[in-house]
RNA sequence: ACGUGAGUGGCUCAAUUGGCAGAGCAGCGGUCUCCAAAACCGCAGGUUGGGGGUUCGAAUCCCUCCUCACGUG
């Protein structure tokens, strides 16, 4: 049998864990859920998560997996996604994987550099360095020793900045060559479905979801989380939807305008969704006007797998 | 009706008092190979309410009309 991976990508609030929900009941198989943020606990109507209801009924792997202070990597889920993967094609299962992190599902379908790892010391002391000295400064190094890859980045762009040499820290190559020699021989085929919308509609969706996800909670949710000790500075609080509240915890700005940021803040994430997405030309898209077009597109994924794998 | 104040990009406001009309937000496009819901980059948009005048030069000064706000009737 192919083995094939059956993926469903689009920006937030397009509703990509309904349809995966639908798939999967369909397939009867589990999900893979490719979203940074789902993947730690607590954080639940922000990251609008399936529900428990639906969770129960459909196993999901990588939802409510991590303490929010853990410090996660796409390599590591590079290598425990693909695992879950051969795990479901040994029970004849065709997996679903669903998320809106690009980067994620990059990991699964094309992996990453995966022959360097992290070197926590390093970063810290390069972070430093840029504290005190600034962008340039760390820019600068990156220059003297790798170039080709400075040139290709912008010195305010830090995070970009440390990676490249991190990489070259550890392994005495420039990141651009990683690149190059990186190859992945795989079998399993990605076919990858993307939810499109119109945008205004989407925009407008989010804003309602964003006012359900304040009735649901969402203030309480975040001060649970703070209340039992973690740190609004680790990143899994760097989230939309969370981040905008501190300002009204600290009573610099009303909750009404808080709202409003987070609304303002999805729409720009939704769009940078999109343009993530868009130029994978792999990506097969439908439109979607309503959630009441899912199931048509779920039927629509049925059949084009049939074609694919003659089931 | 009279008085006062205001009118500048879709919105909120700048323009050193007469010297190239700018910024934030919204919008749109892009980058992305270990924090990615992160971190960055860019683009577009204005006959300065209309008309006239003064001036080498007007968003700015003068006249007039329109609109809005407040005050008085």
């Amino acid at each position: 049998m192919e083995r094939v991976v059956v993926t469903i990508i689009g920006p937030t609030c397009s509703g990509k864990t309904s349809l995966s929900l639908m798939l999967a009941e369909e397939l009867q198989t589990e999900i893979i859920s490719a979203d940074s943020r789902q993947i730690f606990k607590y954080l639940s109507i922000g990251t609008a998560k399936p529900t428990k209801e639906e969770t129960d009924k459909i196993k999901h792997h990588f939802i409510d997996t991590l303490e929010p202070d853990v410090n996660y990597n796409i390599s590591k889920f590079e290598i425990d996604g693909l695992k879950v993967i051969e795990d479901l094609f040994s029970k004849n299962k065709i997996p679903v994987v669903v998320g809106g992190s690009g980067l994620y599902i990059k990991a699964l379908v094309d992996g990453i550099i995966n022959d360097v790892e992290t070197d926590d010391e390093y970063r810290a002391e390069l972070m430093k360095q840029r504290e005190e000295f600034g962008n340039e400064h760390i820019y600068n190094i990156l220059r003297e020793v790798d170039p080709q890859s400075a040139e290709n980045m912008l010195p305010q762009n830090w995070k970009r900045v440390i990676r490249a040499l991190e990489v070259f820290h550890i392994s005495g190559k420039p990141i651009w060559q990683h690149h190059n020699e990186q190859k992945r021989d795989t079998d399993i085929k990605f076919l990858q479905y993307g939810l499109n919308w119109d945008r205004e509609i989407l925009y407008k969706n989010i804003e309602k979801r964003v006012d359900q996800m304040v009735n649901d909670g969402l203030l309480a949710e975040l001060q649970n989380v703070l209340e039992m000790g973690f740190d609004r500075s680790v990143n899994a609080l760097n989230t939309v939807g969370y981040k905008e509240l501190y300002d009204f915890i600290d009573e610099k700005i009303t909750l009404e305008r808080a709202i409003e940021l987070i609304k303002r803040d999805t729409r720009r994430f939704a769009k940078r969704q999109f343009t993530w997405f868009r130029r994978d030309e792999r990506i097969k898209w439908f439109d979607v006007n309503s959630a009441s077009d899912l199931s048509e597109i779920k039927n629509s994924i049925l059949k084009d797998l049939e074609l694919k794998t003659g089931l």
